[in-house]
DNA sequence: GCACTATACGGATAGACCATCCGCTTTTGG
DNA sequence: CCAAAAGCGGATGGTCTATCCGTATAGTGC
């Protein structure tokens, strides 16, 4: 890939920016285009889509799960680095509204997306294997299945305030827990 | 309110019938009006927006959900009413797409179904706190933020397969439970 | 600095969808 | 059978999305 022309890259920082200040899961490329002060051929130009845009957006959060992800495989204990790991994964989703379309998603996605998703995903598989094994988690649940219980708490939080985010939490902890 | 003449009965059923046909989550009254060989003029009359359509879609199983929360109200055992009201609230949700855009509304409801969302719960808090009065789901939850969870479940099974419904449901039920 | 080409820009516009309005038709009741 | 009330239908204006192409600008070799 070709390095970005002066005027590209800075109309790619301008749409991102303005981007930035709208929620991800109901982007208006061309409101973002008014705002950003170009022009909407300029937006559709840099991102095909608006879920190309989000994924943009989203890509230091999906860099963060990454980091989490590693992170926690590294403790000893399983029951701990799964719970840790877990609280981790569902604030960053409760940060970043468009992480859960980006990994949600089966299509139209960069090479470095998806392969950072791949990534995570068997990261956080081994680490649920891991406790599992250890007899700390149910041993019926598969990773997928952890994430869409996960993107259903985000989704309960939202649909309420903030405040509730300690207690379902818990509550989905305690769910898993085996026992 | 005078009863309706035979040509807009008609219509009304022949709306109705085709909006069955429609995830009501994503109802284009445009397509409902093709669909039922009426004219959108006619939809929009009968139902002024998309939502008092599927609140109408939706009254027979709030009705269900009235039923149900009366029933295990009945139960003698707290815990086992609890479990079996939310396991069966979980089971409508998932049959009837629209019964959670209509219980979570706040506005734009008609009496009859304001009546209805009160009733229901008024007695699935009081059912909630038997339980917890009986040191059998845990004590920090309150009704609102239980619904919320039943919602994200909801949410959760459906971004899967329905197969899911039964670890999912298993996993809140046993994160509900007190200790 | 200049000319030339590849890139990028902007916004007019086509297409899809939503919801309203009003002239015409049907039903109802006397 | 007739008049008035009630209902019907779809043309229409408004909003939003996404494309296309004529114009403008950055980069490049001289």
């Amino acid at each position: 890939m070709t390095p970005l022309r002066a005027d590209a890259a800075r109309s790619r920082e301008r749409i991102l920016e303005a981007a930035r200040r709208h929620d991800p899961r109901d982007l208006r490329l061309n409101d973002v285009a008014r705002e950003a002060g170009v022009g909407v051929g300029t937006v559709y130009r840099h991102f095909a889509t608006a879920h190309a845009l989000v994924e943009a957006l989203t890509f230091e959060a999906l860099d963060r799960l990454a980091e989490v992800a590693r992170t926690a495989a590294a403790r000893p204990d399983p029951g701990h680095a799964f719970e840790t790991a877990l609280r981790a994964v569902l604030d960053l989703h409760l940060e970043s509204g468009g992480l859960q379309a980006v990994l949600l998603a089966n299509e139209d996605m960069s090479e470095e997306v998806a392969a950072l998703k791949s990534a995570i995903l068997t990261e956080l598989g081994s680490l649920l294997e891991r406790a599992q094994a250890a007899g700390v988690v149910r041993p019926d649940v598969s990773p997928e299945q952890v994430q869409r219980l996960v993107c259903g708490i985000e989704y309960a939080v939202r649909l309420g305030t903030l405040q509730d985010r300690d207690v379902f939490v818990d509550t989905l902890l305690a769910g898993l827990r085996a026992h």
